[in-house]
DNA sequence: AATAACGCTTACGTAAACGTCAACTGCAAA
DNA sequence: TTTGCAGTTGACGTTTACGTAAGCGTTATT
């Protein structure tokens, strides 16, 4: 089976009444109730972010699996590589007792807004530049119109 | 030689007191006057984005490829990929009455402003969500030291 | 028995924009 | 003549986050 019939299959479920009521998720659970896909979990795994139990072949997810896969799909919307996410969660397992370790991700965060910030003025600059663009190349488009006229 | 040694020699040379009068080019004048490297440079012309003329080996930009290459950097800041540029520049070349190519690049450059502005969009998210983290995170740390005190 | 639904693995492909090497050539100054 | 600087041409490497292909196994249903 390809990914993308995969897709289409995940697509079409939807029933995860009971997602919380479990304690163990299959792959195809996990990727419909978070939109990603099988393939992605697996990545995830061989990247070394996920490790579910094996029930002979197959890939069985705890909870805690569950939530960490929350974690790095929050991770990645704000803009961290996996490679951060993944030292921030293995961060998390040795849990020092958290307080230290909670320091730590606090002041990633920070940086990491401070990045964004960056990244916003970036595009703002970019905005600015390509609007002055713009209104110079409208203004000799109107110039040229009015000339053929 | 290699990339690094020849961006070293590159940063140390400044003189560019003639640019504006001179009418052929270097490699490496562009290079210094643009800040980027002979590699990219050669890179673009792979690409198909400048065609400097040959003395023998050596290439010689003329004003004309200098104009281009100003038009690739200023793509590049606004967020166009080269093969964007490229398509951009070609056009330009055709210079159908350039009234026509006029249009086209103002309603791409329109349209790449709308790209902008959702990219800010995205990151204002990720930084209202990063933000969020941050009070709940900071105030368990706060809750924690309160009570190791 | 066949098909669907779910899962598994290996492994190559992709896009972007160069960086990094290697191995030369040409020219001028010391 | 030996450096040193400037330039040349391949061609492979890098990074990120998966997509896609191909082929195979297991259950449950039809």
């Amino acid at each position: 089976m390809t990914e993308h019939e995969e897709r289409r299959l995940i697509d079409r479920q939807a029933g995860m009444a009971d997602a919380n009521s479990k304690s163990q998720f299959t792959i195809g659970d996990l990727a419909r109730e978070f939109g990603t896909t099988l393939r992605t979990l697996r990545f995830y795994e061989d990247k070394g972010l996920l490790n579910p139990r094996r029930e002979g072949q197959q890939r069985l997810y705890s909870r805690r699996d569950r939530a960490r896969l929350g974690l790095i799909l929050r991770g990645k919307r704000v803009g961290f590589s996996l490679s951060e996410i993944r030292e921030m969660l293995d961060l998390y397992d040795l849990r020092d007792g958290q307080v230290t370790q909670m320091r730590v991700a606090l002041s990633r965060f920070e940086k990491q807004v401070d990045n964004l910030r960056r990244q916003k003025e970036d595009i703002e600059e970019a905005i600015t530049e390509l609007s002055r663009t713009i209104e110079i190349v409208g203004g000799i488009l109107k110039e040229k119109e009015r000339q053929s006229a």
